[in-house]
DNA sequence: CAGCTGACTGTAC
DNA sequence: TGTACAGCCAGCT
């Protein structure tokens, strides 16, 4: 049984690069939503390099990034996502 | 099993 | 335009 969080994992794994979810966007594709707020508990948590939770940002704000948030706008900024 | 926490989101002032 | 509040869900203790 694969919980919210393994299919959230996958979701933002198969984000491209030089694009940006929001959490409300993975929550919706991973089938819940309005569970915002579960995929950033699950972001926080998880610290696989596999996941490019940088490609994950707010609806409003860039959100937060377990390695750093500088990190998370440099590289956004080097995918060339124009939003920061 | 029940309660708390959190990288959210939208609406209201 | 910017800040504040309430509602929402799943994971973790």
């Amino acid at each position: 049984m694969r919980t919210f969080k393994d299919r959230v994992r996958e979701v933002v794994a198969a984000i491209p690069r030089g694009q940006v979810m929001t959490y409300g966007e993975v929550a919706r594709r991973a089938g819940h939503p309005n569970a915002a707020r579960a995929v950033g508990a699950i972001m926080k948590s998880n610290f696989d390099p596999a996941i490019p939770c940088h490609r994950v940002v707010g609806a409003t704000s860039l959100g937060g990034y377990n390695r750093g948030l500088d990190l998370k706008r440099k590289r956004l900024q080097e995918e060339g996502y124009a939003g920061v």
